[in-house]
DNA sequence: TGCCATGTTTACGTTAACGTAAAGGTAATG
DNA sequence: CATTACCTTTACGTTAACGTAAACATGGCA
């Protein structure tokens, strides 16, 4: 509940990204800091919205939906319409969700696999182990 | 183990892609199906590859990403300088993928906030039970 | 008072990942 | 043999998500 507020490169700083960036989220209506003569200071709420934002973006959603979800949060004050055509939105992005779930395993695994492949072969001739693909070995890849 | 080939416009179906995206990836030099005249012919591991690339990209790595881990499965047969490098890769890889997992359990878990929310709406008035954030409440979005 | 850090707007540039359209080859089929 | 279905190449267009640059404002400090 800290009511401090934020210069755009401080909360740049915090996240890593570049102040473009948080301009560029408001330029697309994501974001609307209020202003303090022509300087914009960010509340907590603003601040929260971005790490939302940005938490959307780590998983590969576009900036529209990771808005769509976040504002899921603050829409359920409407009538029985509009919640359950929330519910199902919901559901939709609850199975995108878990495909990325099984993906994420999926890659995972795969990496423990190399990694072991990698360790054991303290001497190994064994090539032909491959678990996954063969095909397109290329070399330069401009 | 089946050798059967495929044609593009068969892959693309399976896929739920473009034939032009397949082609593309070929454009790139991720892909590099053997031809019969002038027709692409793909083998199994070009279908595998294509099935890994979309797994890539469905956890938000960029074609060049998820290329450079799949060659990882390949790679296994150089020496120990190599070697180290890749299990380097590896891990920095690892610890993205893991923050993922944190930002999906995240997601996940405030969608089913959401839903409970929505499904004890059934006559409730408590609209300030907000669990995330609170800032900019706009509507149109064009 | 002059400079510097930090901010602002405006606007054009860039990259990835395809879409889309045009113009044509080829094999089977009615 | 013309149509249809499927393929090909070439090439320009598009969208998202910023990068980059120019030109200007402003508060604080030596």
């Amino acid at each position: 509940m800290s009511d401090r507020s934020y210069s755009i490169s401080e909360l740049a700083a915090e996240f890593g990204v570049s102040t473009r960036t948080i301009r560029f989220y408001e330029e697309k209506g994501y974001l609307s800091p209020r202003r303090e003569g022509q300087r914009r200071v960010y509340s907590a709420a603003d601040r929260a919205r971005i790490r939302l934002i940005l938490r959307g973006k780590r998983i590969g959603l576009s900036l529209a939906e990771s808005v769509e979800i976040i504002d899921l949060y603050h829409s359920h004050g409407s009538d029985a319409e509009q919640r359950s055509l929330l519910l199902e939105k919901i559901e939709e992005r609850r199975q995108t969700l878990k495909q990325q779930q099984r993906d994420l395993r999926a890659m995972l695994g795969a990496l423990d696999e190399v990694e072991a492949l990698c360790r054991d072969a303290t001497g190994q001739t064994g090539p032909e182990t491959a678990t996954l693909a063969g095909a397109n070995k290329q070399q330069t890849q401009g």
